[in-house]
RNA sequence: GCCCCCAUGGUGUAACGGUUAGCACGGGAGCCUUUCACGCUCCAAGCGGGAGUUCGACUCUCCCUGGGGGUACCA
């Protein structure tokens, strides 16, 4: 078995592509097949090296791995000359200077419903002859049969007059070359299918089989864009996401196995099977997302997911940090708003510190709290926290949060952070008591 | 316009001719609780409409409606 993908290299590798090339991913892998890369590379604007680069790392961050060198089209021209000239040999195809308007004159005459035939010249670009009677049937895996009757399809271009080929030619040559078994792809490719059967059959070749995905939409409904806000994988990357939750959310929109939503990738490519994919289009749901990646992050060892906010926030991220942090944040970029107070000292929230300390015996309490936390014991690890706040709390008769709040918004300067025995045991005993001096003496008193 | 695809709660899906239509996210209520979360319990919410076929349709057929894609000398 051999499975192609064929990533749009424009750069970003768009959610949806992302989708595309995780099944084609799972279908190759999952059945001990290969998978190779064929890059559309034929327009030269948005095509670039670096674009195509982009789309190998981000593919590279999603685990998606391929086999050999990828197959670029640009780099095949000479193969394709051959081709059309065999084709044109052979009568399959002829040169015509029919343009869009002779086309849509054509069809005016003959219905709408007719396809285009034109008359062989000299010149011009070339079509591929389809034939007037009989149809073409797309036999494909998610959707079973889609019939095309020859009467509707218009003779499609082939290659411009200058010779440059296009898409719906190049892609068939390419994958026949390659020896590509299976084609999985956006369903925006069903209309084009046909052409593509047409041109294995006037080569004598038999076709690879097809499967067509749905589309992914954004959560209004409509094709997913940059208005939805992450609508590529790179975003998604930026935004804290972690690749296995990306990677398990991906497979499920469009494809499911029973009650399962949490899947490994182990289990994704032992259970996936290109025939169980829906045939509807799905939407994108970040909530969805987010909720998985929690589940994911919760999942790692304090030393795995300190190293990966470390490459997130481009800061030194203590084990510590990223333990006491762990079970409340869902992304990655979740933990600096949440722990930055650990690294630059107190967030400035003057709201905050009036909802505080406006409570009577706030400033008391965090007095207290002071002379207990500078008394404690060695090591001022949390239970030695825990005891000297919970001992301010007896000794005041206070309810928790009165004592609790006020050390939380003099170190983090915020009414929302870890848990407290956590927080000020991690940030040590002298940095906790320096920022509650601080606030002490600038709530003033 | 023409060709083609699709249709289960707000979202992703399961059920594949006979179930009280299942699961998950999200939403609501509650428990837990030092904030925020996590976790746990419970609740609301669905087969687009109409004809058939059948003893029996979410499941099969047709029509309608709605959504999407294609219709390039783009990919």
């Amino acid at each position: 078995m051999r499975v192609r993908f064929a990533p749009s290299p424009t750069g970003a590798l768009h959610i949806g592509g992302a989708r595309t090339a995780l099944y084609n991913w799972l279908l190759a892998r999952g059945n001990g097949g290969e998978l190779v890369l064929r890059v559309e590379d034929t327009d030269r604007e948005r095509s670039t090296p670096e674009n195509v680069e982009q789309i190998f790392d981000a593919l590279g961050w999603l685990g998606i791995d391929w086999d050999g060198d990828p197959v670029f089209q640009s780099r095949r021209a000479e193969r394709h000359r051959g081709v059309l000239e065999q084709l044109l040999e052979a009568g399959r195809a002829y040169r015509s200077t029919a343009t869009a308007d002779d086309v849509r004159a054509w069809k005016a005459q003959h219905g709408d419903e007719r396809g285009f035939r034109g008359e062989p010249q000299e010149e011009g670009a070339i079509r591929l002859r389809v034939p007037d009677e009989g149809e073409t049937v797309v036999e494909d895996l998610i959707r079973g049969t889609t019939t095309f009757r020859h009467a509707h399809l218009d003779d499609p271009v082939i290659a411009r007059a200058d010779g440059s080929v296009l898409y719906n030619f190049a892609v068939a040559v390419d994958d026949l070359d390659a020896g590509i078994t299976h084609v999985v792809r956006g369903e925006d490719h069903l209309s084009n299918t046909p052409k593509q059967l047409l041109v294995y059959e006037a080569l004598g070749e038999a076709p690879p089989r097809y499967a067509h995905l749905p589309l992914l939409h954004g959560p209004d409904g409509r094709k997913l864009s940059k208005r939805h806000g992450a609508a590529s994988v790179q975003e998604l990357r930026d935004a804290g996401y972690l690749p296995e939750a990306v990677r398990n959310y991906l497979a499920l929109l469009g494809w499911g196995h029973g009650d399962d939503t949490k899947l490994s990738t182990e289990e994704l490519q032992r259970l996936f099977r290109v025939e169980d994919v829906a045939r509807n289009p799905a939407r994108f749901d970040e909530a969805k997302l987010r909720w998985l990646n929690g589940l994911y992050l919760r999942e790692l060892s304090p030393d795995e997911l300190a190293r990966r906010l470390t490459e997130h926030t481009q800061r030194q991220v203590p084990a510590q940090a990223a333990q006491i942090t762990q079970e409340k944040i869902q992304t990655l970029a979740d933990f600096w708003p949440l722990a930055g107070f650990l690294f630059d000292g107190p967030a400035d929230d003057p709201a905050a510190r009036e909802r505080v300390l406006g409570r009577d015996g706030a400033r008391d309490a965090l007095a207290q709290a002071r002379a207990e936390l500078a008394g404690a014991p060695e090591p001022f690890d949390v239970a030695a926290v825990e005891h000297a706040l919970r001992h301010v709390v007896e000794a005041r008769g206070a309810k928790p949060k009165d004592v609790f709040q006020p050390v939380r918004l003099a170190i983090a300067g915020t009414t929302v952070s870890p848990g407290i025995f956590e927080s000020v045991a991690t940030l040590g005993r002298e940095e906790t008591l320096r920022r509650i001096d601080a606030l002490l003496e600038a709530s003033g008193a």
